[in-house]
DNA sequence: ATAATACCATACGCCACAGTATGGAGTGTT
DNA sequence: AACACTCCATACTGTGGCGTATGGTATTAT
């Protein structure tokens, strides 16, 4: 009755994928080795073979999902030329109902280790970087991009927020299509 | 060498107090028994005469937060009459370093509890009904004001995590202020 | 076939915290 | 002075998770 075929022995990354998911749903602090084991039907043993402790799977776990972002953002949004249609882009993006998302979002506001704080304020630094040079090259001067990819990314966190606050979940793609044209309207003019 | 004068006894309102300053700062998750009541000078038994369980103290920290925080926007926001105004007054508002935004901040991604995710669902629903009222009573239309809310509740959201995230507070009222415009600026228009 | 290696189960000690049981010091009341 | 009531300390029990030690069973290499 398996949704996969029962496989034999557990990888470093099926561990991982484990723990981004209670990430996603329940953040950080609710990362733990014996319940993850339960779940994926092993026992610690086969956890503390992979991995030295639990702060080296958050790390890990975390790393991998920071891969996937990154690669998903380059390849998605920053190969777009045209600045106004990469913004565009990326308001759509920003609406999707995904993994990647959720898992920031919960992020977000968990202040539980040092460890976390600097992965926040780095990607935060990173998107905004993005965000102002697009404005830049749409002709804006220093100043006002500056102001204005704050505000736009400020709508980013704010938005996953809420969606996942008031529905219990990412908002649809169609809800999602309507929302970015809408943002792109106001923070595009 | 302290800071008031020690106290006799302490109050269930004490115990409150110092359950909202660690959840402001690490979360609900992070309330814990034995080391608030060290932190207060008394042991457990102090705690379990005044509450029954973690939880209720937890149940009554929030409820104490959100009447203080209630009150707060009533009497600053809702009694002015000019619907502009108002919104603009929220702007500011949302921009100030004080406790209760905090506290909400960090609330936004404990999904650890039922009883977390139906406090920021009221909260949220009850704040946005303000803004489409102020939006409304500005002569938009039913959608827009709803969109236009939507959008600038996402901004307020935003705004606390980023500058708590890249700040690692909140920013002070010289900076909230110059924001407050530039938002009002973009989504009063 | 045998040896090595990969992967996991079992069993253990440890610790932090939840909650209970009970006694006791201080303060006010009559 | 005796009593009651408020507030807290102390001393438990119980539980859940972390990390380790060690042995066992497949699988793969030689």
């Amino acid at each position: 009755m398996n949704e996969v075929v029962k496989k034999k022995s557990l990888t470093a990354e099926d561990w991982q994928e484990a723990a981004l998911n209670v990430i996603a749903h329940q953040g950080v602090g609710a990362v733990a080795v014996e319940p993850l084991a339960r779940e994926l039907g092993v026992t610690k043993g086969s956890f503390y073979w992979h991995f030295s402790n639990r702060m080296d799977l958050v790390k890990q776990s975390l790393k991998k999902w920071r891969l996937g972002d990154k690669k998903l953002v380059e390849e998605t949004i920053l190969t777009i030329k045209n600045p106004k249609k990469r913004l565009l882009a990326w308001f759509k993006l920003s609406a999707e109902p995904i993994q990647t998302h959720l898992i920031y979002s919960t992020l977000l506001a968990d202040r539980s280790h040092a460890l976390i704080s600097k992965i926040l304020k780095e990607i935060t630094l990173e998107r905004l970087g993005h965000l102002q040079q697009s404005y830049r090259e749409m002709g804006f001067d220093e100043k006002f991009a500056k102001a204005q990819s704050l505000l736009a990314y400020s709508v980013y966190v704010g938005f996953l927020h809420m969606s996942k606050t008031l529905y219990g979940s990412l908002p649809d793609s169609k809800q999602a299509e309507e929302y970015a044209q809408f943002v792109a309207k106001q923070l595009l003019s």
